[in-house]
DNA sequence: TTGGTAATGGAAACCATTATCAATAAGGAG
DNA sequence: CTCCTTATTGATAATGGTTTCCATTACCAA
């Protein structure tokens, strides 16, 4: 189900043209690859998609591109500790697409997950007045991972 | 208050001792540092501290040493973004030390707050039981940071 | 004291990410 | 459609935190 999240080369094209910014081939292409996995993709992973279908377009596109759209809320970006940045396509207009990660130190394998979220929000409203508060700090993200053994590794050794 | 957390020399040596390392004089040195500071200092920042005193230890060292302290779980290794690794000694034997921190994402601030940590211990509980049923994964640690902007940043441009 | 091994440190290697800069191409005006 | 402005691109070099290498040194049990 391409682009069943609503949005497609359409809108993010006028998402660009909204922001000043050209939507090209290099920028379309990522967004692309992006929006068909549902795999956390580094750099490099998007750099090897794109480059399978134009040879033509180089690393430092890539980066450059990732950043924008990061800048732009269109991709989030996460460290999960194994020395190379992460990119994720967020989905939908809301929050729709809210989730955590759960890391598995030992394979580096990632597991999405979306329980607890109302309680997680609810901590997390209150946390965030609270801090704002007593910090004087304007909160505007924030970060939860776990990290552990999955499946796979946890018996193993 | 030197050594207020109920640690020192005396402990970390036999702390070394029961896991089969050595106490040494950079080692001795680096765990003064970190004793003696509540800033989250970089590999570079210990570095430079111990080198007032011993220059004749090495960068190479302090790394090896910081990443060795952090398996041994007497230290704790945070990424704030800004591409270096910071490194915390974690107070007390338990979890009285526990905390998280807020993140300007403009100065590069650290605040540590310890604020709701009640309710905050209650959620995580609560998830690591229901998401290691689900995932049948191993939850061994959680790493929590709210980013944004401080007092002296919020107010600027 | 001695032998075995852990630990060290300087230099070089690593590697993800960024800066440089001339060449290219998107998209509005005419 | 063509031109023109300027954002965008991409090959290469540079950056910078962290690791690796390896010969030397320090620790400690026997």
């Amino acid at each position: 189900m391409p682009h069943g999240n609503g949005m497609g080369p359409r809108w993010w094209h006028r998402r660009f043209r909204g922001c000043g910014y050209r939507m090209t081939v290099p920028r379309q292409a990522i967004l692309d690859v992006l929006s068909k996995t549902s795999r956390h993709l580094s750099a490099e992973d998007v750099f090897m998609a794109v480059h399978k279908v134009y040879h033509h377009v180089g690393l430092t596109t890539v980066y450059r591109t990732l950043e924008l759209l990061v800048q732009m809320g269109l991709v989030s970006k996460f460290d999960f500790g194994d020395g190379r940045a992460r990119y994720e396509l967020l989905e939908g207009s809301k929050d729709s697409g809210h989730h955590h990660h759960l890391i598995c130190t030992k394979c580096g394998r990632i597991i999405d997950y979306t329980d607890f979220i109302d309680e997680e929000i609810k901590l997390l409203k209150e946390t965030e007045k609270g801090l704002s508060k007593k910090y004087k700090f304007k909160i505007t993200n924030h970060l939860i991972q776990f990290y552990g053994l999955c499946d796979k590794c946890k018996d193993k050794r």
